[in-house]
DNA sequence: CTGAAAGCGCTTACAG
DNA sequence: CTGAAAGCGCTTACAG
């Protein structure tokens, strides 16, 4: 806001003089036009050499009423999750020629509220928006009839009509579930995570249907929200290992969640994959380093972002017709923090 | 660059003539501008709000010689330093209200290129840069010829002057080094990274003065260059390992090696820590979800971001006289990842 | 193949 | 306290 610099200033017009052309024939050649004279062409590139010329884009944008910036709104960059993510996005919108702007909302409304118009206010082409969980429809709806095409990742909002990309998060929760069920545990906790989340319900749906596909009970106690993050595994883990009657297993919300699970439970002498089970999500690099290898669904964040860069370009090129939504299928990736169940209840 | 796109727009006219001012009126109100009478103050905001205007500030920064973003080029989001580098940028600038565009180079010098003159195509009011390995000063030095204020930030440039944030990578290597010979080690590899990048060249020279200093010889076959991520040390640890004489401990360029060393070892039936003690550098998150828990050198990336990012601010408002320096002091973070040597040679 | 003119959406002295 | 006018750096029909 309070920004505010000289610039030297070579112009297109400093460069038209110095090349005794005109500022319009100058543009023509910045712009490679084919009906230029190879004559003139050369003079002009010549000029712009000599003079240092840097072509302002900005100012072509305003007034060919263009973009060549997109907004891209995640939570944070601390999780790999959207390091990934970004990655992804980052990479495709590349090939696109656009320049990406960058925002964190760190899950707070106002902050999402404000980037959002900052982002208008500079003029992006469109916006990539991972939406703080209840998120309401308006400040998106404003924004796509402003005519500024939205892509939606990873976090659906209700009642907004626009591109969509995810993960099958009902099917990753099942999988997840059945894994462990198949190994034989029969009470298995669901760690972290907010229910405000469509992720986390649909996570939450999924874990519910493997239970009911096997007969098994659903015990409420064993559901615990956290931040997702490792601080929050820390928690749910804890909180759940000293109940009464702790689970066998845990599917955690995501990896970061059950890397700090695991980490706790070291830390408590406990043996985690041995004397719990644990399944994460996402599939972050961190889940191949860690001791046991987490076992894990992966959610292909990397996927997702370049799905999303091609749904917003093919949105701004105006080649989009009806909103589209792009779902990927999880994938259980079996690692080593998965034992057998020993007995009902742990030792 | 293909980017286009049809805007509905409410402009300042509109509203200045839906509330019955002119133009120039409506734009002091939208500056908060002392001298307008409270009631045309509301009549204005009224219509704003009406009409849903949204201020553009890209036309007003053009008008106005100004600029509220800020370019930001690193070298990769995969690396957990750069995501905190990043983090700690990104929290500060937001604080004065740049807006930042991203750009990663993937230590290419070509699109270190590209992304420069897009960012000044986009009239970037400053530019936090960590450049590609071997990057010649013309470049950097143009643009600060421009006026376009930059601080780099963790690799220098020579012959380039300009604001600065680094670590005392010589004391880092140090002290690393200093702690392994400590614990006994005579003979400690250097893993990763490349000599032609300054913080590489750095680190070695603190390992070679420990070791100077403790009177022990340096072997070169001890020194191993490979690129500074996960493959990396996976490499290098190999070749270390497979030597005639292989070391007692590693002091690896930073912890993506050091991590990819200690991974592969276990593949390889070592224990790490114990059978070779390792110690890495910058302290990622990552180094204390591994078992080992890594030994590492603190570079407080978060820390160097928001450096830079006020550098770059106090430059940009003018108020920034002499280009500084700022090098921050490293530490030796002791966890589990070194053991003492057990006799001169590994069993 | 090239130039004169209007205009993108805003701000900024300058008058009144 | 408010308006008329010029201009930021570019592009785009429209003539010639």
């Amino acid at each position: 806001m309070k920004t505010s610099k000289k610039r030297s200033h070579v112009t297109l017009q400093d460069v038209a003089a110095h090349a005794g052309v005109s500022r319009a024939t100058a543009s023509l050649v910045l712009r490679g036009s084919p009906n230029i004279s190879e004559a003139t062409r050369q003079k002009v590139l010549a000029a712009m050499q000599q003079l240092g010329y840097v072509y302002d884009r900005i100012a072509a944008n305003l007034r060919s009423n263009a973009s060549s910036t997109v907004g891209l709104i995640i939570m944070e960059l601390a999780n790999p999750f959207y390091s990934e993510l970004l990655v992804g996005i980052h990479q495709e919108l590349d090939k696109f020629g656009y320049t990406v702007i960058l925002g964190t909302t760190f899950d707070s409304h106002a902050i999402q509220e404000r980037l959002l118009s900052t982002m208008l206010e500079h003029r992006v082409g469109g916006i990539i928006l991972s939406a703080v969980p209840g998120s309401s429809s308006e400040g998106v709806n404003q924004i796509i009839k402003l005519g500024i095409p939205v892509v939606l990742v990873g976090r659906k909002i209700a009642n907004v009509s626009c591109d969509y990309v995810g993960i099958d998060n009902v099917r990753g929760g099942q999988i997840a579930a059945e894994h462990l069920i198949r190994k034989g545990h029969r009470r298995i906790a669901f760690l972290g995570g907010f229910s405000q989340l469509s992720s986390w319900q649909e996570r939450k749906r999924g874990y519910d249907q493997a239970h009911y596909a096997a007969g098994l009970p659903i015990d409420n106690n064993l559901v615990v929200e956290t931040p997702a993050t490792r601080q929050g595994g820390i928690a749910a883990i804890q909180k759940v290992l000293t109940a009464p009657e702790p689970p066998t297993a845990a599917f955690c919300y995501n990896d970061m969640i059950a890397i700090g699970a695991m980490m706790q439970m070291k830390e408590m002498g406990f043996v985690p994959g041995r004397d719990m089970a644990i399944v994460g999500f996402d599939d972050i690099p961190e889940a191949t380093i860690f001791s046991p290898k987490l076992t894990t669904v992966s959610s292909f964040p990397r996927l997702m972002g370049i799905h999303a860069a091609r749904l917003l370009h093919a949105q701004i090129e105006g080649a989009a017709d009806e909103p589209q939504t792009i779902i990927l299928q999880p994938e259980l990736i079996v690692r080593e923090s998965c034992s057998y169940a020993k007995n009902q209840t742990r030792a």
